[in-house]
RNA sequence: GGUCCGGUAGUUCAGUUGGUUAGAAUGCCAGCCUGUCACGCUGGAGGUCAUCGGUUCGAACCCGAUUCGGAUCGCCA
């Protein structure tokens, strides 16, 4: 008795080409089509599925056998290829069949808890919890080994331009900047704790100290923050860094790789160079710093019109007294598509973003109307629809508030209302490079500027004698490539001068021993001759969701976690053993 | 940490104004069936209505708490 067929072919291959050779096929049982006398069998690998077909002419053991498979049972089939009586054209393995002549059963399947097929709509828990069977299936199967393709393309790409792979450490020494780190205790220096990498940044600027010239890693990253639809706590980076260059050199490097990228996985030709829009520019054209340029929708700023200065609306006057701003999109097409109700609903949602409210005006053929008539008649109102150039059928919707309140509300109105109307084209993709971010954010919490990017991102050349004066004014050498209003990947211009990155310490409110703790082995690097360098990293996962048009990152990713951050397959994080705790030297809080 | 939505059969869901034995589809099991491909037909099994408490003559349904999940804001240099 064999132990193993040995298979000729992948069940997604067989075509009508191959009729009359005798075929061996691994695989599990898909489904089973039992007509009495006449069985049909789909079996499927990561490929596809091939029709088995098992009559009462063949032996009354086989037969038998043929008859007590069961879905996800793991068989392999002995058979000859034969032309369907009727084709499948839904299969493209369709047109043939297999008539078995041997088959053995590799190991038996209890009844699968989820569907194994494309389009199910099962729990995503479930499907987590047992992701071995949901990756059955084709789509699944078929995102890893694009998203692997990915990676070979990456490598492929960065290695014939002279760049070298390295691995940066994954035991890192916790940064306090940034997000939370994910923390390791040392069990050799008791009380000691390692963090695993937010990314490799530090590290791979020590590589261009090192003389690396170009670095190019795909590196894991971890950052224990809380779960997104698009967002892990341990993700993937394409991470890459060149010396003596500037940014022209880096989106160059990277507009190259994004055309080969397209093109062999895609087929997709994208026009280089691509354009680059302003941080400043995104921003008031879009409400974004990552604009979904596929449609229009654009902001417009009311503050100039006199009717909006003037007015004794108090919503527009304290904000625009307030030094906030009034601005507004036009929905062409919207008035008839947009009830009080889902308008209420709009302006419900923009709430979370901080706004107050919002207003509305409607033109139609019959006229004008808004949810601000009593303090706008009909000609001030056609003057304001006027400003949007809106036509007949036209949503207008107006935000008054702190400047960053009205972008976010405006900005995640815009393209809420493009998906809900169908215009995001699946098909497009729209890529473009935003340049000139601010350097710094303030942050109210703190009291403080903060760095925007991180704060070894080079200044602009002309902002740098701005800097200790007027930080709020200055912008930073850094670009994001964002693609259908997503944030793909992004990176900077690093400082490499010494005075230059003391000067930028200390607007950030740093004394010299938060700097030696926080950064202090990069500093010192500094000291030894560092090259002028710049780099850029891709979220490795959001890329390629983006490319496959999938909704959730977790169908990129084999082995995702839920929202709790908890591995479903295996139940991770789990509880350490109490002598493992010893060792670590640890003590943990008696819970109730 | 906040807000919103949800938890009913293995799965996806319905469940009226609070009223008899909680339903459908699919899956599963058995029988019949030789050209199916969402096979068909007949029959069957399958439920802690998330948990606890309350209101009520009576709760899947109303109220409260808890818990779990999802979306989202904050957060994510």
């Amino acid at each position: 008795m064999e132990s193993i067929f040995k298979r000729t072919h992948m069940c997604g291959q067989l075509r009508a080409g191959d009729i009359g050779k005798d075929v061996v096929l691994n695989g599990w049982v898909a489904k089973r089509r039992d007509l009495g006398g006449l069985i049909f069998c789909d079996i499927r690998d990561k490929t596809g599925i091939t029709q088995v077909v098992f009559d009462d002419k063949i032996p009354k053991e086989l037969f038998e056998k043929a008859d007590s498979l069961r879905s996800e049972y793991v068989v392999g089939v002995k058979g000859k290829v034969r032309e369907r009586e009727s084709a499948n054209p839904d299969l493209p393995t369709g047109d043939v069949e297999i008539f078995a002549n041997d088959l053995i059963l590799y190991a038996k399947s209890e009844t699968p808890p989820i569907y194994i097929k494309d389009d199910d709509k099962v729990d995503m828990n479930l499907r987590l919890k047992y992701r071995y069977l949901d990756l059955r299936k084709k789509k699944m199967q078929d995102n890893l080994a694009f998203r692997g393709k990915v990676c070979k393309i990456a490598r492929d790409y960065f290695y014939e331009n002279g760049f070298t792979e390295v691995e940066t450490p994954d035991l890192q020494k916790p940064t306090p900047e940034g997000s939370r780190d994910y923390l390791v205790p040392s069990r050799v220096q008791k009380g000691c704790f390692y963090s695993l990498p937010q990314s490799p940044q530090l590290f791979k600027q020590l590589l261009m100290v090192g003389g690396t010239d170009r670095y190019i890693q795909i590196a894991r990253c971890f950052r224990d923050e809380d779960l997104r639809a698009d967002r892990q706590p341990e993700f993937t980076q394409i991470d890459m860094e060149m010396s003596f260059i500037d940014e022209d050199d880096i989106i160059a490097v990277n507009e190259g790789f994004l055309k080969m990228l397209f093109k062999e996985t895609m087929n997709i030709d994208i026009q280089i160079p691509l354009p680059r829009m302003k941080w400043d520019e995104a921003m008031t054209r879009y409400g974004s710093d990552k604009p979904d340029t596929r449609f229009g929708f654009e902001l417009h700023d009311l503050a100039q019109m006199d009717i909006i200065r003037n007015t004794e609306f108090k919503v527009f006057a304290d904000a625009l007294a307030g030094g906030g701003s009034v601005r507004g999109i036009c929905i062409t097409d919207g008035a008839d598509k947009y009830s009080r109700k889902q308008i209420d609903k709009m302006t419900d949602h923009i709430k979370s973003f901080g706004a107050k409210g919002m207003v509305w005006i409607k033109k139609t053929a019959d006229g004008i109307t808004s949810s601000v008539n009593k303090f706008f008649d009909e000609e001030m109102l056609s003057q304001i629809a006027a400003e949007f150039e809106a036509g007949d059928n036209d949503l207008i919707l107006i935000v008054a508030d702190k400047p960053k309140v009205v972008f976010d509300s405006l900005g995640y109105l815009r393209r809420a209302i493009a998906d809900e109307m169908g215009l995001l084209d699946p098909e497009v993709f729209n890529m473009l490079w935003v340049v000139d971010f601010p350097l710094f954010e303030y942050s109210e919490e703190e009291q403080r500027y903060v760095a925007e990017h991180h704060p070894f991102t080079h200044p602009n050349i002309e902002d740098i004698d701005k800097l200790e004066e007027h930080p709020e004014l200055c912008h930073a050498r850094a670009y994001d490539i964002v693609i259908n209003g997503v944030e793909a990947g992004g990176g900077s211009i690093r400082i490499h001068d010494k005075d230059l990155q003391d000067k930028m310490f200390k607007v950030l409110g740093m004394d010299d021993r938060t700097i030696e703790e926080k950064f202090g082995f990069l500093v010192e690097a500094f000291k030894y001759g560092a090259p002028p360098h710049g780099g850029l990293a891709y979220g490795l996962d959001r890329l390629v969701m983006l490319m496959l048009g999938e909704e959730t990152i977790r169908d990129v990713i084999a082995f995702p976690k839920n929202q709790a951050a908890q591995c479903m397959v295996s139940g991770a994080p789990g509880p350490a053993a109490e002598e493992d705790l010893d060792e670590l030297g640890i003590e943990l809080e008696k819970q109730e």
